[in-house]
DNA sequence: AGAAGGACCAGTGGTCCGTA
DNA sequence: AGAAGGACCAGTGGTCCGTA
């Protein structure tokens, strides 16, 4: 269940360069395919080959979810009636083409263009039929998303460790938090700044809670190195 | 009732160089001295010395508003009940200072910080005393503002044709588009670029109409040049 | 217990229109 | 008639909590 070193090496090229909307559209490409596997599963759960103990009827107004994320590693795609990591990010990479999209129709209108994935665009996104695409997920994980963009290689070593673990998506969640403050701290604590200077990322706004936890931590950082410049190191008054 | 040269010439540099908050605090400085008693002119009418004619009664619960707006020259100080167009984009000077205060109080905290002059920067000039600023008036003539940021020359030349035409200060706002439509195209017509380009200006919304008009008179500037290059320069279809 | 997302809410950008 | 600005409104960012 991890793809091919070729399919996660093209996987990894469209993330570099940006699905171009026709790509997409056309379906094409491993992680076209793999998606839509598992959009399947998602929409018509019943009627998944690999899920033999399916017994509940689909019939009218039932209202379907997605299935919850598990913990993956890089590459991996998730078994049974639950969604990846990969698959969580993708949907990020989804939105940014939306707001691509409402974009150029604003320049062509001459009206206000955003710059983040906005109200608008999560509308547009339900018009397009992305019924998966929803404002309380996307803004739950914009963090880990961060993670991923900014340090691909510690969030990796995370999704590898976690999944080793058995935790569950919660705790990977609540994870992701430490590193990207330490992140923040090497390049000078402005997380916005270091946000903006993303292009994946720019078009997310920075999540409160990680914003206050840069907030505290820098300030307990600055506390510490002024009691150490003002008392000397070999002097502090604990 | 024009200031003198030197005055002019203060006031000019303290525009070009943003006045310090002490600066301003302290009240100092030419400009200061005219907003000032054009302040007193405003909150007090009924005591202004040049103004014999004031009869009604002050007392109470009377809701005194700003005078008027008139069109003056640039140094011409308003005379009578009436406030000048220095003193407008004075305003606009002041509006900044705000939410330069508001973003540095956000920064301290590591709360999100204001990028524009916002509902919640208006808020903070009210708390601060500055009743004379609100949403409605700025929104109203920042295109007005905004030609005198990016073309004072032709700013300046409209100001005094209109006052000497007599025009009223409706009329001459009217008059603040079309220009300002003018650099747009010497500029390539990106109005939010051109506004997020100018120090002062970058930190105000693009007002809806002046958009509009931007997108209109590129539409027909787009739609005549092309007919040119379809159909030759001498076999226009007209 | 863990997680997805409909739906709510305080405060926004925008400007109309009752007021002076 | 001309102009200043209180106050409203549709749609926003943010996320809680009833739901599965």
């Amino acid at each position: 269940h991890l793809l091919s070193a070729d399919a996660s090496h093209a996987l990894d090229a469209l993330s570099q360069e940006g699905l171009s909307e026709e790509k997409d559209a056309a379906g094409s490409g491993v992680w076209e395919m793999v998606v839509a596997k598992q959009r399947r599963r998602s929409r018509m759960a019943s009627m998944d080959e690999d899920d033999a103990d399916e017994t509940e009827d689909d019939g009218g107004n039932e209202r379907q979810r997605e299935h919850p994320f598990i913990v993956t590693e890089p590459g991996e795609v998730a078994r049974g009636k639950k969604n990846g990591l990969d698959y969580l990010f993708h949907l990020y990479e989804q939105c940014r083409e939306f707001l691509i999209q409402v974009q150029n129709i604003a320049k062509d209108r001459g009206e206000k263009c955003p710059t983040k994935v906005t109200n608008q665009v999560f509308r547009y996104a339900k018009k397009a039929g992305t019924n998966y695409i929803n404002k309380p997920k996307m803004r739950h994980y914009v963090h880990c998303y961060a993670l991923h963009c900014l340090d691909e290689e510690t969030s990796n070593a995370l999704r590898r460790a976690f999944k080793e673990r058995g935790e569950n998506v919660g705790a990977w969640r609540q994870a992701c938090y430490k590193p990207l403050v330490a992140v923040a701290a090497r390049q000078g604590w402005d997380i916005d700044a270091i946000f903006n200077a993303h292009p994946r990322l720019s078009i997310w706004y920075v999540p409160t809670k990680l914003r206050q936890l840069c907030h505290a931590e820098r300030s307990t950082a600055a506390a510490a190195s002024s009691s150490i410049t003002a008392a000397g190191v070999d002097h502090l008054p604990f």
